[in-house]
DNA sequence: TGTGTTCAGTTGTCTAGACAACTAGGTGCA
DNA sequence: TGCACCTAGTTGTCTAGACAACTGAACACA
């Protein structure tokens, strides 16, 4: 094990401070894809904490992906790599910054609009009812990479069109601002030409291939708070992300 | 609460049982979007189990995302439909038949080749190993949806060749017959214009645009067992998926 | 009125143990 | 040799408690 004592003091928990250990073990390389990670009971005699505790831990990291479990044997590495472009529910600004570009946007519209049917739907909001729309080019180390066009309930932000810098994170502002933090989102994708204003705006040909993003996003009750569509220029945005199998049960 | 008594001589879980009746509950809309599910407590002394095992019941449905906790309120249903068309690890075959679709498959090619570098790499295989390619034309309700290439190294299922039927499920086929069951699988989605050849074999105009799929499929261990490389037609084929907030630490 | 306190209820964390199910390796017997 | 059995080690499930942290409502007091 060679784990120092933990802190007992700390409000941190004992199985996150356990957690991070074996993270930090995994991450510099001193267990390897494959190799079994100390086992519940090392743990809990090597750390002098209770198995159950232990367990948490090593629960936690199956959760995440970074290690697996197989009975009667134990606890190993995955081989997968962490990724950290498979994508999340993230802001283009945060995006971007993930992948270390300049992150900039030029506002062609922000105001209050009345909710058409289709998003008014998909908000859970009433027809006719009063939204934000904020549309931007987004622009990557100054180069257009897409257009967005976001929709928010506006009783959920009551004065954003007077305080928000439209230039800055959107989700960043939410989540200060009003409390309200993105959870999941529900997305569908498709490919189609750019047209000929989208083509203009972004500085591609037109007829060339663009994505098409139609994203609703949701806090943690999974009440919608944001309608946004999107179009990417596709010869300079790829999507990577991982499919999970899920619990086959939900599907039955 | 209002459920029957559960099955302790039964080979199932008792966390499990109880996960399901609360699942059956929140599905026939006796528990709905939003309302409080039975607390730690009640379904301890309700069910006569302990705490924890009430607990694990409870934190199984949190982590399928279907309830969310509030700590020192309760648990809620969250307000989250169960879509049947969020993309999961599935074949073709389960994709399409789970939205009601007959299935059907065009073999073009169904050989052993040596590995080219490129996919040596992501199989983690020596370059020239011998992989087993499997070239699809993929047809739903008799129309081509889209055109598949799957590699799989060929130790891995060596009589694959002789005994696979090629019109029928590979995933299917991989897991009865070698035990190979994929776990996750990591993709990235380009969108481009159709060439002349994808153009004719999906029965859609040059430069139409298509969806470009490069998956790497891995079992639980984290090894990856197959490479796809495939092209769909964007006017038929939508991609609907969820993206979920992962935990931050991971990132740093 | 309004403000602070108390209290019941809830989830989060933790303990110390128990038995079951499974794996892998070793042992002993035929 | 080959097979059955045993055993140590591991994860999976379950118990019966404990205290901490937080919420919301009822209550008492100024």
């Amino acid at each position: 094990m060679a784990l120092s004592a933990l802190d007992r003091r700390s409000v941190i928990p004992l199985y996150y401070q356990i957690q991070q250990r074996l993270l930090d073990q995994i991450r510099s390389g001193a267990l390897k894809s494959g190799e079994p990670v100390p086992s519940e009971l090392e743990i809990a005699a090597g750390l002098g904490v209770s198995r159950m505790t232990a367990r948490q831990a090593l629960k936690s990291l199956c959760d995440l992906g970074i290690t697996y479990t197989q009975r009667g044997k134990g606890t190993f590495v995955s081989a997968n790599k962490l990724e950290k472009n498979i994508r999340q529910v993230l802001s283009f600004t945060e995006e971007m910054r993930t992948r270390g570009l300049r992150v900039d946007s030029k506002v062609l519209c922000f105001q209050a609009v009345p909710a058409v049917e289709e998003i008014a739907a998909a908000l859970h909001a009433a027809s006719g009812e009063s939204l934000v729309k904020l549309h931007r080019i987004r622009l990557a180390d100054s180069c257009p990479m897409g257009i967005e066009c976001s929709y928010i309930p506006q009783r959920l932000c009551p004065d954003l069109l007077e305080s928000f810098d439209a230039s800055t994170s959107l989700y960043q502002t939410l989540s200060e601002r009003y409390g309200i933090q993105m959870a999941f989102a529900d997305e569908v994708i498709e490919a189609a030409m750019a047209g000929a204003q989208e083509a203009r705006l972004l500085r591609i040909a037109k007829g060339s291939p663009v994505f098409i993003f139609t994203r609703v996003s949701c806090v943690q009750t999974g009440r919608p708070v944001e309608y946004v569509k999107s179009t990417y220029r596709a010869d300079r945005y790829k999507i990577a992300h991982r499919l999970t199998r899920l619990n086959r049960e939900l599907l039955a």
